[in-house]
DNA sequence: ACATTCTTTGAAATAAAATTTCAACAATAT
DNA sequence: ATATTGTTGAAATTTTATTTCAAAGAATGT
């Protein structure tokens, strides 16, 4: 809490009035903000001149000035956001809104619920991958594929199928002890994310999980476990989005991660791969 | 929501002096809390006019209210993080920092760069359509997937293929004017999506863009333009990974906004189909 | 090219809000 | 009891915000 909130509350030296409009900024602070003097004046049973002399008694230039103060020590708190899922019937306003305030959630929810040194962790594992399996279903492919274009894209060996048998097959003819399998599965429970976690075992490759539930399943005897949406939002009852994005964000993590310590050759091929695809559309634009 | 200085920087509906008076807001905010609208006025060679006005085209109910957001956007930690790029050699906490801080303004950045009534009108297009087919390649071609998983999953007729033949073929075999286009490309001129959204206009197809620049050339002729990452985010080095996560922000705001539209078929149809997979698969886990 | 309509703009007029003044009243000291 | 000092809100004043309006400019149609 802020000093004013503090003085408001503990100072002795009011008046009956300006005892009224200090328990008033106390208790209302989020109406007053919009308040005009004069209004307070009369909620207070006081005057506005009441109201100013109090402004300035605590040392603002006038009540303009106090009132600013209220609103960024009551609003700097970023957390008074509707986290409420959509509703029926809900004016275009409140859906984006809603939208928005969910979405910034992510990155909070996902730091709060993984140890930064995991992030660290996951990150020397794909570095030190010979190659890099992953896969994910529905959303989850999603993912899989945001993994294999972002870290294709800057040289690593990155294979995904959507097609499970040939990933299965790719794996048992190719994989060994010396690649990274990451595992995409928001429920744990996947079948094809499970079998594909046991066929990672089996063949003795380093795992990395993502998921939701961290006491889920697919979860035990892997290396590194990278949890996602939070329990609270597990509730909603359409197609999570939330999941997702919180998948995502996990990405774009390990990506930038891996990025910074590799950062001269990431930069060139980029740059490489960039000035391949702009060559061969140059003729058919 | 810190949104009023991304507002204030990426919009680009600004009148001459509105646009005066919004770059002051900008340089001086401290400077601003305590001026006075006439004030302001003159310092930007405008008027009081001028400036009340601007506060209330952003919606503001007047000069002091807006003066009030500024103050409380200002002072709140959220507006001074740090939106540079990753660098050579963070270790993870900076990492962490800057993709969460990149990640939370990308509401802020699709709010302002898209007129509300946009989403709305984008939605009614969803809903009247026969077919939805959708396109994009690379990163936009994740968000096809993710458009085509979450609307099929509440019962719309979603057509997406990977291989661009086959999605000409169908598309020339199948589609009408009863149906919707929706074509996805951060640069805006990607060979295939402007390709597809040409065949999109010769078989008369409603057409919704996705696209980060809302000046290219795959903007023109079509319904709804819906621009996602502002330019300040153009010049990153890497694999931009805001362009995807704000395409995918926008797919979530369209689909919540359909979902509070038709909320009881919705519900059910995602109840069925979460019943048949689970049904399915009881077996075999 | 020209007329017409729509926008943008700031000066001036008006409204609203903040602030000050001041007389009434209350508490305290003498 | 009575001067002294402090507190108070109604009314007056000042400051600030807002609206109106006419002029200038841009966009559009003919």
């Amino acid at each position: 809490m802020n000093s004013l909130f503090v003085r408001l509350s503990s100072e002795k030296n009011f008046t009956a009035s300006e005892r009224k409009i200090a328990n008033f900024f106390l208790e209302k602070p989020q109406l007053a903000i919009d308040a005009t003097a004069e209004k307070i004046g009369k909620l207070t049973q006081t005057s506005s001149s009441a109201v100013v002399r109090f402004a300035k008694k605590l040392g603002y230039s006038g009540f303009p000035a106090m009132k600013l103060d209220i609103a960024v020590t009551t609003n700097s708190d970023q957390n008074n956001r509707d986290l409420t899922e959509v509703e029926a019937n809900e004016p275009i306003t409140a859906i984006l809104e809603k939208t928005s305030a969910r979405f910034q959630t992510i990155p909070d929810v996902v730091t709060a619920q993984n140890e930064t040194a995991a992030f660290a962790n996951a990150t020397k594992l794909i570095e030190n991958a010979r190659h890099i399996f992953v896969y994910g279903v529905t959303s989850s492919s999603l993912v899989a594929q945001d993994i294999q274009q972002k870290f294709t894209r800057v040289g690593l060996d990155v294979i995904y199928h959507t097609d499970f048998h040939q990933m299965i097959t790719t794996m048992q003819a190719t994989a060994n002890s010396q690649d990274l399998a990451i595992v995409i599965s928001e429920s744990g429970h996947t079948f094809e994310a499970l079998k594909f976690k046991k066929i990672s075992l089996d063949l003795g490759l380093k795992i990395i999980v993502l998921t939701n539930d961290i006491k889920s399943e697919i979860s035990r005897e892997c290396d590194i476990t990278l949890t996602t949406t939070s329990q609270q939002f597990d509730k909603v009852r359409f197609a999570s989005t939330t999941g997702l994005l919180s998948q995502l964000y996990v990405v774009d993590i390990l990506f930038y991660a891996y990025i910074s310590k590799h950062y001269q050759e990431s930069q060139q091929k980029v740059e490489e791969t960039r000035a391949r695809i702009n060559k061969i559309y140059d003729n058919h634009a």
